[in-house]
DNA sequence: TTGAAAGCGATACCAA
DNA sequence: TTGGTATCGCTTTCAA
């Protein structure tokens, strides 16, 4: 009852193998160099698959061979432009193994997150990535006994899961050292959501710095936020509402630090002469932020080429050590000194 | 020679259909609602997929129907704002009707391009969405022979192949129209990498309505960007470094304007009071800009919705009518009436 | 309603 | 070096 979807009718192997006059194992040989061919059916069956356009089924040879040759990607949001430098990565360290990543969007809620998972399974993906989310370590272990998994944003370790995560708390302590060493005292912290790893290592890095210096944690200078910019802008303006005096803000992520710096903006509070702000991620726009963003810089690119080297690893069964990026301060004009 | 890379024999409907006490076909029947089947052995398969966690190997039933239920799309940047925007309303679009999209960047490249295109048909994609990019509509035509195509950011009307852009022209005309009503005059553009249509259709909307308004054009008001932030920058310090003399400037897209206000912000020009800025495109972080900036809105996310429905008409051989969205003037705040 | 078997397009083993 | 053929996991006639 189906019409074919294509109109030209496909060719295979056994069109190729026909014309050529060889067997079809021959041109499959051809394909692959799986064994040596005499010239004289090497020249023919080149110029059949020249002649007859051909290009083998990906779907025939990995169901075949047992493997799709594709990865599976779940990520938090297609428009992240923190998930997508990642992405970009593990992209560069896949491709000239051949392998292509299947991406998919969990948006940080834990059934679509498993549902997705599942469906990439069921694409018999050879290696899956996990970035954040919201699934359980349990979860992604028992899905690592169907697929290997390297997961981004979590410390796993298991048969044929592996994850990491970057060391947030001790940036987010130099962060801090930084605003102290600048003078500032009161300094403001925007929470991310508390859900996440990330976000609570931000936050302890800000709190226990501040005790080392013997600073008084004041806690109406911790606002919530939800790393978007619109949290941002919020967290500020019940600062500014409810009085708080401060000389600084650390924004739990870049995002944040943009809405926050609207907020001020707004009210003709300057930055950095009259608050100073800053944030974490470094974002590609963060660069060019009025005026440039103070902020730590998440290596994400290499991040994702570190994921993916992982990933091969692990679908070959090979061992491997990991090299974690290190996230560092990247200082540009949004942090005065003061005092 | 190579091992299992899934230790878990997988399940598959034989398996099934064995435990079960049916055929394989009773199951498949099962599995696709193709067929009555009676209670009893509806019972006893239901109950062996749940034990032994079985889940159809999609690469073997795409192999069969000859669909994979994948559409291929070939974007120029992973971590572009502006297209990773219309991937999410791709992604929308399609995946009610069980379609997963299958992504691979061109960068700009057209050999690129091509080879990545060959890539997402040899995987079998029943359909594929170009988004702007660098092939030749000759070549499009050419691929669409093989596979439906829908094109966005150029016009196209073929067999199997449909593609439309929205109308910078115009927009860009509007853009211009606001500008002069707001009394400026001396208006600068910055231009988009002339090979791309859309930058040359906004330079075009720039000089007519100069035009239309018997303002002069002056030629050294026009100078080149790259539609990436570094070339606004550049741009703009070019402008000012010839002593041009402007009030506005109308930049190419939104990453460009935040290149331009950065280079105003270095020199202690003020926006909008010293200088007038407009973007094109509204990417989501211009909402958030000091001054939250005034642009043209792209609807990539509606685009994106429009081409998976174009794309699933196609596939299913369908009749179809396109609304193509419209882009409109957003008016935020850096740009100040004079005179 | 159900089952047997052919076939989707490739690969690889076994013989020759 | 080559060819024949079983097989990967599924769907779908065709018969019963």
């Amino acid at each position: 009852m189906k019409t074919d979807t294509n109109n030209a009718t496909t060719t295979t192997v056994y069109e190729v193998a026909r014309v050529a006059g060889v067997s079809p194992a021959t041109v499959s040989r051809y394909l692959n160099g799986t064994a040596k061919i005499s010239d004289e059916k090497r020249a023919s069956i080149e110029k059949v698959i020249e002649q007859l356009n051909y290009k083998p089924n990906v779907l025939a040879q990995s169901l075949k061979m047992g493997s799709s040759r594709t990865i599976g990607v779940l990520t938090q949001s297609l428009v992240s432009g923190y998930f997508n430098e990642a992405m970009t990565g593990i992209d560069e360290a896949m491709k000239d193994a051949g392998y292509v990543p299947l991406i998919m969007s969990g948006h940080w809620h834990a059934s679509e997150e498993a549902e997705r998972v599942e469906l990439l399974i069921a694409r018999r993906v050879d290696g899956l990535v996990i970035l954040t989310g919201n699934l359980s370590d349990a979860q992604i272990l028992q899905y690592a006994r169907r697929v290997p998994i390297v997961a981004f944003g979590r410390k796993l370790e298991g048969k044929q899961a592996f994850g990491f995560c970057l060391d947030n708390y001790q940036a987010a302590c130099d962060a801090m050292d930084y605003l102290i060493e600048q003078g500032h005292r009161r300094i403001a912290f925007i929470e991310g959501p508390p859900e996440q790893e990330d976000a609570r290592a931000r936050l302890a890095g800000y709190r226990d710095t501040l005790a080392r210096h013997n600073i008084k944690v004041h806690p109406k200078l911790i606002v919530p936020g939800d790393f978007q910019e619109s949290g941002g802008l919020l967290a500020v303006n019940q600062l500014l509402e409810t009085g708080q005096r401060f000389s600084a803000i650390f924004a739990g992520n870049d995002l944040t630090a943009y809405g926050a710096r609207l907020a001020l903006y707004r009210r003709n509070i300057r930055v950095p002469e009259d608050v100073s702000i800053i944030g974490f991620d470094d974002l590609h726009s963060s660069m060019c932020t009025t005026p440039p963003l103070t902020t730590v810089r998440q290596p994400l690119f290499d991040v994702g080429i570190c994921i993916g080297q992982i990933m091969l690893k692990m679908i070959n069964h090979e061992k491997f050590t990991v090299d974690i990026p290190a996230l560092s301060l990247v200082v540009r004009e949004s942090v005065r000194r003061i005092g």
